[in-house]
DNA sequence: GTCTATAAAAGGATAGAC
DNA sequence: GTCTATCCTTTTATAGAC
């Protein structure tokens, strides 16, 4: 992205065509938004899209993969350095791992936030096995290593509290309505809210009222 | 639903159209499914749905209205009752009004679960503003019981968190993966982790390692 | 690589017979 | 209330000039 010797010019017809699809993807959806309103927005010629990716399928993959693979390397690369520290990590670094680059890359393309909300709800199959394709390795590393670091919790609960944990991210992660917080302060409460979560005791007779 | 003197006879042409709207809706998405599909899987004429609803936008609405309306009458009934209380409720009793029917919902009709998904996911402009007229009074209730029952939780703090609650909540209600446990276990499971998360404290400094 | 033009199909909606 | 038939628009996709 800093290099402008690299083989792909930005404001290329391609890009242009990925920008338009992902902004329109994101506002309206797949199946309601037709390839000629993403052409119009482009720019460029209603025969291109056809031309560089040959069919809506394969422009909405394209779409994808383009902002969600630099995310899931990103996330894997923290937690590989984590997992390479003798101690192993903390529960709170693993989460941050998973967490923050979402954070960071959504402040980076305002875009991806819709695109992970259009990611985890569009109902269309071909889209939803997209999502699983993209995010199955990530997710599984993540869902292992935080079984790891939660030795007390048994693996059937480890995966559905995990479920909560991407389903509460995905959510803040996606909303159209902003959130009364700062990226980094939203960031945090987010964390502290799925540690908690994730090391609340298996017996649910805790019935205190009122704060901590 | 049990009085077959109602003026609503089962099986009319405005039930099975319904039905079949939530059902391809659900699996589809909006604007990937005609009309022409919605009366061809109810075995009604392609007329008909103009007919009874005017149009596709309202049909949306209809199909919506019909199973989300009695699901948020439910959990306000409970909220009523919980706060008639002399003392107020827990925030255990508070989190299970808001959860524990639309479990309960997804149990008796479970495209329920794919519709939650659905009105919370659908990125066109219609379907948002109808999530928020159907879900907006109930949760800013949910939302302010909770405040009183976290006393030591700022404000801000308590909306940030509740979009995670709701997040959690829509993401593993409205799952096609089907999780590994059974819809009571699932409850309990998310009551635990979503009472842990809110009793989280301010301070994120708590390194702890490993499980409590 | 980009454009114009057009094919071929499917979409929402309506009119009018029954 | 339900059907057939149809109008008009929009869609994806392609063919061929430049």
């Amino acid at each position: 992205m800093l290099d402008p010797a690299s083989d792909t010019p930005a404001s290329d017809t391609k890009d242009r065509l990925l920008d338009a699809a992902e902004r329109l993807f994101a506002a309206g959806g797949v199946g309601a938004t037709s390839l000629r309103a993403v052409t119009a927005e482009a720019g460029v010629n209603v025969a291109a899209v056809h031309y560089h990716f040959g069919s809506k399928q394969e422009l909405l993959r394209a779409v994808f993969v383009r902002r969600i693979a630099p995310l899931n390397e990103e996330r894997l690369k923290r937690l590989d350095a984590l997992e390479a520290q003798p101690d192993g990590p903390t529960l709170e670094a693993t989460l941050e791992a998973l967490v923050t680059p979402s954070i960071e890359f959504a402040e980076a393309h305002p875009q991806l936030s819709e695109l992970v909300g259009l990611l985890y709800s569009e109902p269309v199959d071909e889209a939803r096995a997209l999502a699983h394709e993209v995010f199955a390795e990530t997710m599984g590393r993540f869902c292992a290593a935080l079984g790891r670091v939660l030795p007390a919790v048994p693996p059937a609960d480890i995966e559905v509290r995990f479920a909560f944990v991407v389903g509460a991210m995905v959510h803040v992660l996606s909303r159209r309505a902003p959130l009364p917080h700062e990226p980094a302060e939203m960031r945090d409460a987010l964390l502290r809210f799925l540690a908690a979560g994730l090391r609340a005791p298996a017996d649910p007779r805790a019935p205190r009222r009122g704060a901590p």
